[in-house]
DNA sequence: ATCTGTGGCGCG
DNA sequence: AAAGCGCGCCACAGAT
């Protein structure tokens, strides 16, 4: 059982016990999830053999400040809730964290969907049955805790503590010493993201709004007016009641017009030829816009700090990338306005920052092809050289721009593991003919077919990939025998995967790094969004031209801590909003 | 009334 | 015909 304490001065007589311990577990109750309108109301902090509970109503965190924000490592089960709570309640930003949960996606990337939560890991690890159903008790609690409370508290942070010991030999076995050290150092940085927020012009969003409800409401007008002709007796007023959001209402209404489709994909409506196609698509943009990003969307501004916080998931995709939702700040129109809604507040500046070409030069680093890493070497434009070298003509943008583009597509569909069938929809040519182009290519750049074969054949193997920085992402190779597309499948996927996964590698390493340097610096400067090869910042207006070449400089050290063989380019741009 | 799967589409 | 990689959100449609 632990120690409670229930007065700040208390605290300081247990730092020197504390300071003893290598490693110390930490865990909070809190009155709810919300890191700006909740507190944390109860800390835990311990080994499984001592233990100690704040009762953060009546004490304050304040003396074990230097403490948390210190060296000393601690463990705790999702990190990143009790670092904003922490924050949100004592403005302690707790320091060198390790993440059981996280430490356990790191292990079993890509080979276990869910399942990460403390119980789950207690049953697996420690083979015992947590019972969490005291947890929800402390939302409203008002008075003593009771002993159940207290129970379960210090259960879960023996429990962590344990788990963790359990999980550090399965690290270094599998390697992944290096994505276990990484993804726990950026833990901060998305509690930081999460709980400082982006700010968004509200009034800025609305006209956006209001544009696309004309355009959409013209269009549907439009559509009215072209499927009348075809439901003259429908109903008594002559109103045409198709519901053009339903696939099923739609092909239906478009047989009625003489047009047969299998789908209503935008790339099945463009191949119509007939007025209708061009209102459908228009009334499909514009509806997209309004359903995503129309007023649904305002409601995640925050009451009390009037910006948006969005939920980071640090290990979201089975590449390692991150994912981000309620609501995805991920995936934000970049034409027509809608992120430079995303603006900084009077006085300050927002920073934009991404690695250019990044995914090519991942590919340029692993397989070594003299021509893509002399070209980032040197400059140029890479797709004509690739044409032009390929077809043995002059390519630029002028000059053959149809080779050009064909050479584009094959770059970039590289990293998807693309073949004939999908080059030639994208080409516009017969699978004959994309086949061709494909042999073409690869005769003309062995090394890169060697690395997508090498890769390929490896995750077959090995039931795994690899990132340059020995993240792992592991594939269920049981039934590659018996099942060819999901033998094939595993192909793509693993041709894909040391290249998405090394930047996201990349782009973790640089907030871990922008990090450290607001705060050693102590700038008045926040992150508030990445977006897989681009890092957002907010920063006073007075630095922000500093702030940017300081962010800059970090991910060009991040990348070259990668990326060894190819130069590391980043762009970076201040103003007013979000740009690009 | 609420959940789940699917098609479609926004981003890198 | 389940697919060129990785995501999340929305509306619809069918099921509970």
């Amino acid at each position: 059982m632990g120690m409670l304490i229930t007065r700040t001065e208390d605290l300081y007589h247990i730092l020197p016990e504390l300071e003893k311990m290598d490693l110390v577990a930490v865990d909070t109750e809190t009155t709810g999830l919300d890191p700006h309108l909740n507190q944390v109301i109860l800390f835990q902090i311990g080994t499984p053999t001592k233990q100690f509970l704040v009762d953060t109503r009546r004490a304050s965190l304040e003396p074990l400040r230097p403490f948390l924000e210190g060296p000393k490592p601690k463990v705790l089960h999702n990190a990143k809730f009790d670092y904003k709570m922490i924050r949100g309640t004592f403005g302690i930003k707790m320091e060198n964290l390790i993440d059981t949960m996280i430490l356990e996606q790191v292990l079993t990337s890509g080979a276990q969907e869910r399942g990460f939560g403390l119980k789950d890991l207690a049953a697996q690890y420690l083979n015992i049955e947590m019972d969490k159903s005291e947890r929800s008790s402390f939302m409203a609690h008002t008075g003593d805790f009771t002993e159940a409370q207290l129970d379960y508290a210090v259960r879960d942070i023996i429990h962590t503590y344990q788990i963790l010991l359990k999980q550090v030999p399965k690290i270094v076995q599998q390697g992944l010493e290096h994505t276990a050290k990484l993804e726990c150092l950026v833990i901060p940085a998305f509690g930081d993201m999460e709980f400082d927020g982006f700010f968004l012009d509200t009034e800025k969003w609305n006209q956006l709004i209001k544009i696309s409800e004309i355009e959409r409401d013209k269009a549907k007008a439009e559509l009215d007016r072209i499927f009348k002709a075809t439901r003259k007796s429908d109903n008594l007023f002559g109103w045409v009641d198709i519901n053009y959001d339903s696939d099923e209402q739609l092909k239906k209404a478009l047989a009625d017009l003489g047009i047969h489709v299998e789908d209503t994909s935008r790339e099945t409506l463009m191949g119509i030829k007939h007025e209708v196609k061009d209102w459908l698509l228009i009334y499909r943009e514009h509806q997209k816009v309004l359903s995503t990003y129309g007023e649904s969307f305002l409601k995640h501004i925050h009451p009390k700090t009037g910006r948006i916080h969005c939920d980071f998931k640090q290990l979201g995709a089975e590449s390692g990338r991150v994912s981000c939702t309620n609501p995805n700040l991920q995936n934000i129109k970049a034409e027509s306005e809608f992120r430079s809604a995303f603006v900084a507040p009077p006085g300050r500046k927002i920073i934009t920052c991404d690695y250019s070409g990044c995914e090519l030069r991942i590919i340029a680093e692993l397989s070594e092809d003299p021509v893509f890493l002399k070209t980032f070497h040197e400059g140029g434009d890479l797709h004509a050289i690739v044409a032009s070298t390929m077809f043995n003509k002059p390519v630029s943008k002028t000059e053959n721009p149809e080779l050009r583009k064909q050479a584009k597509f094959i770059n970039f569909g590289l990293a998807y593991g693309m073949g004939a069938q999908g080059l030639a929809t994208l080409v516009g040519c017969s699978e004959k003919e994309a086949e061709k182009l494909l042999n073409q290519y690869f005769k003309t750049y062995p090394k890169i077919k060697k690395f997508l074969d090498t890769a390929a054949k490896k995750a077959l193997k090995e039931g795994y990939s690899e990132t340059i920085g020995g993240r792992k992402r592991y594939y269920d190779i049981s039934q590659i025998h018996s099942n060819p597309r999901e033998r094939a499948a595993i192909e793509r996927k693993a041709k894909n995967a040391p290249i998405q996964g090394t930047n996201a590698d990349m782009t973790k390493l640089a907030l871990v790094y922008i990090r450290e340097e607001f705060k050693k610096r102590n700038l008045d400067a926040l992150l508030v969004n990445t977006v897989h090869d681009e890092i957002v910042v907010e920063s006073a207006e007075e630095i922000a031209e500093e702030v940017g070449k300081l962010v800059h400089d970090c991910m060009v050290k991040a990348g070259k801590y990668y990326l060894t063989k190819v130069p590391v380019e980043v762009e970076y741009e201040v103003a007013e909003f979000w740009k690009k």
